[in-house]
DNA sequence: CGCGGCTTTGATGTTCATCAAGTAAAGTGG
DNA sequence: CCACTTTACTTGATGAACATCAAAGCCGCG
């Protein structure tokens, strides 16, 4: 992890429309004064759960998952987000400790700000507050509702769900890279690694995609949505 | 569903202290004005997939649950929750309509508030802002982590948690009634009604638990607790 | 270049849903 | 209030879905 705190230069940042469209100039400044950049490599932990929550944290670039610890061998993975998701999520206004870990799959660079600015912040702009409740709220949703999506479907659903999300709200493309590995995925949709597996080689045999290593190409995209929604 | 629109007793509301706690007196007799109580009868649709959100809605008292419609056969329970527990989850600050059901399981009364009212006082009171992030926060945490707390188990396992929540969160007692058949029980938390019962009538004969139609009494607690963390 | 983690396939066994069939309980209409 | 219907509950038997175990090839990295 390395911190970039150079000048002030949130200005130019990209999330200022996003995060700060309610917010005057002469706040930005304060804000941009006391909030710090971090990158972390691919692989690096951004936060631990059991971490004191401190830090008001989104990610600027790169790619995150959040994911628990279940047993020495074994994670969960709650949610796998890019740009412009926050990444504290939930928790952050209602504990005092993660009950969550944040590791960067990509390497990311967040921003962070002092949870008692965002808190000052809140008490003193409304405009600000309404837009972090409905930014929050939409990224709980997504996970909550996600959630609910995998757990009704069988292992080709789940798998097939799991393809189309990443190409569909991920990358935007029918060809990606995966940004995680089989068991990863297996830890996200809640399967044997070697099923992921399996699947995928089903799936390939049914010319319904294409599997190069890390890449996977969604050739017949019609049949992947009929599994997702069937399965 | 019933309207109570009597004269204005916000002031005597048990609920005040909790919602309103940050609200001045001038603000709550508004509120006081605007909103509406409605009584609801065990089983009665509080509200329905595909409506409209206008009301941001609490629940006085009585129990709910949050449920999805998957087929015409199948419905998937979201969460069941009692009294000062919020109705308005998620999605009221993110979308325009509702994407999941709330039925009352007994009788329960709603507060229902016009959302745009509740959008000004976020607006022009940071202090409530704060309290209502707070709380939906606290309210969307559990619902994840209970959802991830589930998925990991087996059916004991699982069974054994949902009976540790009705009996520790829910009702405060090792003795109870449960408020849904085992049908509900099994969508939510992901298993065959049969099985539900099966595994109830393995916990009776291990003399873990005692059945006595609805009313469970909860016996053995130290292997029930063991149950829901190794299974 | 060798070690450990990732990937792949096959074989095996367990867990769980589904089907079937019967009993009990709870509504419902005369 | 009683016959009737429906819904909830219960148990056993069967088979499908899935995890686990095993073994081997592969790749990246120190």
């Amino acid at each position: 992890m390395k911190e970039t705190d150079e000048k002030c230069n949130c200005e130019g940042c990209e999330l200022k429309s996003l995060f700060f469209s309610n917010i005057e100039a002469y706040e930005i400044e304060r804000i941009c004064r006391i909030k710090i950049e971090k990158s972390f490599k691919k692989g690096e932990i951004i936060l631990k759960e059991g971490d004191e929550i401190t830090n008001f944290i989104y990610l600027k670039s790169g790619m995150v998952k959040l994911h628990r610890n279940l047993s020495t061998k074994k994670d969960q993975i709650i949610n796998i987000t890019k740009l412009f998701d926050f990444i504290s999520l939930f928790s952050v206004f209602s504990e005092t400790k993660y009950n969550y870990s944040v590791s960067a799959i990509e390497d990311s660079v967040t921003c962070n700000i002092k949870l008692s600015e965002i808190r000052k912040l809140i008490l003193e702009n409304g405009k600000f507050a309404l837009d972090l409740i409905q930014k929050m709220s939409k990224n709980t949703d997504r996970i909550i509702l996600q959630s609910l999506e995998l757990k009704q479907r069988n292992l080709n659903g789940r798998v097939a769900f799991i393809l189309l999300y990443f190409a569909k709200e991920i990358y935007n493309n029918l060809v990606f890279d995966l940004p995680v590995s089989r068991k990863e995925i297996g830890e996200y949709i809640n399967m044997s690694t070697e099923n992921v597996i399996r699947t995928f080689s089903e799936f390939r045999k049914d010319k319904i995609i294409n599997i190069f290593g890390k890449t996977i190409e969604i050739i017949d995209l019609k049949n992947l949505e009929q599994i997702s929604l069937l399965g």
